[in-house]
DNA sequence: TTGACTGGTGAACGATCGTTCACTATACTT
DNA sequence: AAGTATAGTGAACGATCGTTCACCAGTCAA
């Protein structure tokens, strides 16, 4: 992307301040009393400068700017490749993408998240109060990680199906395999299959 | 939150549709076409109805519906707790919250992420591939998981600063503690506490 | 020195947008 | 029978918003 002027900088940087502040791209007024500048017309030069370079788009609506999908990236979380020598990361430079959680694994109803409770998992990488990222889908093929309800109740395994009875294996070795068979009237549902994982830790 | 009538639903299914498609809220008369209400005011009293019932809030500028933090919340990835017999969730119901990496994380740059290489930690849960959310910060306590830059190299460990040395201590046995001399000429530089894991599986 | 680019002011036009007023109709409760 | 909530139409007002035109000034390369 071709570099930007200070101003035009500023001018992309009250941009995402504003749309921090209250969500929603600001108008080319209310940009101007953020950057001093009392015309529209002055406000609108740099955003067409912003456009040509790629780093917005401007739709004729009311709040029609859009940020390109690369600067959208790096006002969320960004993903760092190598650290410089310099400051961690300066703005707008040096990522490689973004967590964005839409973009990552998609949106509900397809996907929710489930509360994993247990360390029945811990040798998957899958810790007690992590986040399940879950694709819902009737079935899935045996062997993979899915989350399933039985009688209601959620719970993260290893998936196999077989004749008349399913598996759910944990990732555990103090845990034992726990075979559900058709006639014994629980409620077995597959969820879907885990996609992800969320975990917050320390503070 | 009070039960909301068919057509308030269906309002706020709009509403919810109309950001995923144009990434900003509706107005008035673009909410009217979608549910094919030709009168503003008949758009607002809905709207009106929603803000009362503590769904929406409403801003005196142009896009200025806002969605109530629950609603906000279940428009992303919603965290279920317990599955009832049902469909997998109704619409809106059955959430304690959302997967939102702004909320859960902090925003950029206090917050970034950094892909994590190699086997290393995988005693804590952590795996080659995952995406560990840094706060970044330029010291951190004893014994916390931190992402440290060695030569512009950056590795995720257990991080010990003692006189005159740091020690990156892994979470897998086939790994010896690394112990790195202030003498020894290499920069090791602290990037921050490692506070979230982010992680994609399957397919 | 003639452009091209950047960074402005000021005024104005038409479209969009939030708001308001007056009026109609149905359904349910009191 | 009166009142309240829902669900509309239609018109209008003023503010906001995107857009455009004319004009000015400094910098820098051709």
């Amino acid at each position: 992307m071709d570099p930007l002027t200070l101003r035009q900088r500023r001018c992309l940087e009250a941009v995402l301040a504003h749309r921090r502040r209250t969500g929603l791209p600001p108008t080319y007024r209310e940009l101007g009393r953020a950057l001093g500048i009392a015309s529209t017309q002055g406000v609108r030069r740099h955003l067409e400068a912003l456009e040509r370079k790629g780093y917005v788009r401007m739709r004729a609506t009311a709040r029609g700017l859009e940020l390109s999908e690369e600067i959208e990236g790096a006002a969320g979380i960004p993903i760092l490749g190598r650290i410089a020598a310099g400051r961690p990361v300066e703005a707008l430079e040096n990522f490689e993408g973004a967590v964005d959680m839409g973009a990552l694994y998609g949106t509900y109803p397809e996907v929710f998240a489930v509360r994993v409770v247990g360390d029945s998992m811990t040798g998957a990488g899958i810790r007690d109060g992590d986040l399940a990222v879950v694709r819902a889908a009737p079935k899935v093929e045996n062997g993979a990680v899915a989350a399933v309800a039985i009688d209601g109740e959620a719970t993260v395994k290893r998936f196999y199906a077989e004749r008349g009875a399913v598996t759910l294996v944990a990732a555990n070795p103090r845990y034992a395999p726990r075979i559900i068979r058709e006639n014994e009237g629980r409620e077995v549902r597959v969820l879907g299959r885990v996609v992800g994982l969320v975990r917050r830790m320390g503070t």
